[in-house]
DNA sequence: TAATAAAAAAAACATTTGTTGCATTGATGA
DNA sequence: TCATCAATGCAACAAATGTTTTTTTTATTA
């Protein structure tokens, strides 16, 4: 399908060659291709003076089947940061729709997913993770939780950011022994809790738990207006769009993932050395697989 | 007249105060602000799972006489000249490189991530999950297992394929505790093994002592030839590249969402009923958060 | 519990929308 | 000059839209 730049270009080509009122309809869409985005049929062609079924004939020309798909284009230059390639590929799944089912729901995955990622790299999102890496290096203990399937979000944050600094804790999820790790809370602390939409009851309750004991929070979540963004003094709010009955986590995997990095970065140098003194430490407990020695021949 | 951000934080302060219809409809424009702008006052009520009457009392409630002047700001924020969308900003610092380099990180670790997606999403990658997908429902159990990081990967996928189906068991990674919840492994089993290099140990093992038992082993891995690939019948093939000391998990938590997406599916009418019953379950055990009964008056 | 008020959905309405078919225009070549 | 045909506007239609009014549901108070 045709991106909104291939389309000004293609009309531009053509315009010598069409008609009178169908120039002066061209004309205005490539002069003001924004508009096109906002305006109806009927909108759009009496502000290029021409009558609907010529701007309607216009569409039909550069190939669409209809004003709205051809509207599309120049809804999604305003919307979507997206790549080409990928959207392209994902948007010639969904073209051959009737033909296989399950080839439309994995093209439907892909632009969810690419979605999903593209928000978690929102520039108010970005700004947060930066502060946020810069305040983990300078908290006494760095607490991590998340329920239900958002656990595993919170599992890899600990994995990564326990192999850059001292004193980060996951707190497991099932009730009890949660406030148990959570004991020794204080003002130098902060928790960090990944939850969506339906909320996992202990996660809020931590939440509310850690603010209460005047400890930093901060959240990854599915709404500003979560429960968790309400209790969180700043928060980084991700899409979970998915065709599936299930959520996508991919967006809060991403920030997790971005955040790493960030501390990584900014402890520099000197922390560079701790992680490639740890996996040799790991190295020599033969945490890893080597390879046998001596190759088999075929 | 407002703008969209005074709009939104407006909305955001007002929320509890709100009825909660109206607080269903804010949140859906607090959430997915852009979508406003192109949707229809019923589109959008229906998107947000409102009667268009509400959504109508929304746009009142915050100072619109009618829908099309509360969907202005939205538009306008769309079509000013701040450029809000990020690969295009990446790319702009990208090209003035020294400058900056926390941007510069961030603009690359975008691009990687996105690469790891397009991916994970390769046509290899998804005729081999399709298969996958309707294997896991044949066979009598399935085990999951991935050491270190990708123990997360291994995590979500039990989560969210527990609720599918039964008999399915995540093996946590720490040695012996590892091959007790083997031992029952048979013909009709099947292992999943999430590794990437360096290679865990114990999951090279696991994949091993699986298939010397006749189980089926499929791998999500990083590359064709890592020992988990070779071991496994079939395997996902992911990329994990990112600019940090970090391999990105990205690629296999997208695969993992796909092929719990592509089950969810194969199972049809019968499981999505299935699903809503453990929710109800779930739900009556107050797993989740609920939003208190009364709303505060301003 | 019953009475009252608030909130929400449903129904109804006129308007606007995308689209089609048809009539009119204007140009071109026989 | 006339016949032909593309180009264009106009009228008509069903479908969808924004809004108002009415009815039903829900919550709160006496």
């Amino acid at each position: 399908m045709l991106t909104r730049a291939e389309l000004l270009t293609s009309l531009e080509a053509d315009y010598c060659a069409l008609p009178r009122q169908l120039q002066l309809a061209a004309r205005y869409v490539v002069d003001q291709p924004d508009r096109v985005a906002f305006e109806s049929l009927r909108g759009l062609a009496g502000l290029a003076k021409v009558s609907p079924a010529t701007m309607l004939r216009l569409a039909r020309h550069v190939g669409f089947a209809d004003f709205d798909s051809f509207r599309q284009p120049f809804r999604d230059s305003l919307t979507a940061p997206t790549v080409e390639n990928f959207t392209g590929r994902a948007r010639d799944l969904q073209a051959r729709r009737k033909v296989d089912g399950a080839a439309n729901l994995l093209a439907e995955m892909a632009t969810a997913e690419e979605q999903n990622l593209v928000r978690a790299f929102a520039p108010e999102n970005v700004a947060s993770l930066t502060r946020l890496a810069k305040i983990l290096l300078t908290v006494d203990r760095v607490y991590l939780t998340g329920g239900r399937s958002c656990f595993a979000v919170a599992h890899l944050l600990h994995y990564s950011l326990a192999l850059l600094r001292e004193g980060v804790r996951l707190l497991q999820g099932d009730g009890s022994a949660l406030f148990d790790g959570l004991r020794p809370l204080s003002q130098k602390d902060l928790l960090l809790v990944i939850g969506y939409d339906p909320y996992a009851r202990e996660s809020v309750a931590t939440a509310q738990f850690a603010r209460d004991s005047g400890a930093q929070v901060w959240a990854f979540t599915d709404s500003a207006l979560s429960p968790l963004a309400r209790l969180a003094q700043e928060s980084v709010v991700l899409d979970k769009s998915h065709p599936s009955f299930f959520h996508s986590l991919l967006g809060a995997f991403a920030a997790a993932q971005v955040l790493v990095g960030l501390v990584a970065a900014e402890g520099g140098e000197e922390m560079l050395e701790i992680l490639t003194t740890r996996e040799d430490h790991l190295a020599r407990f033969q945490a890893y697989w080597q390879a046998p020695l001596n190759n088999v021949r075929e």
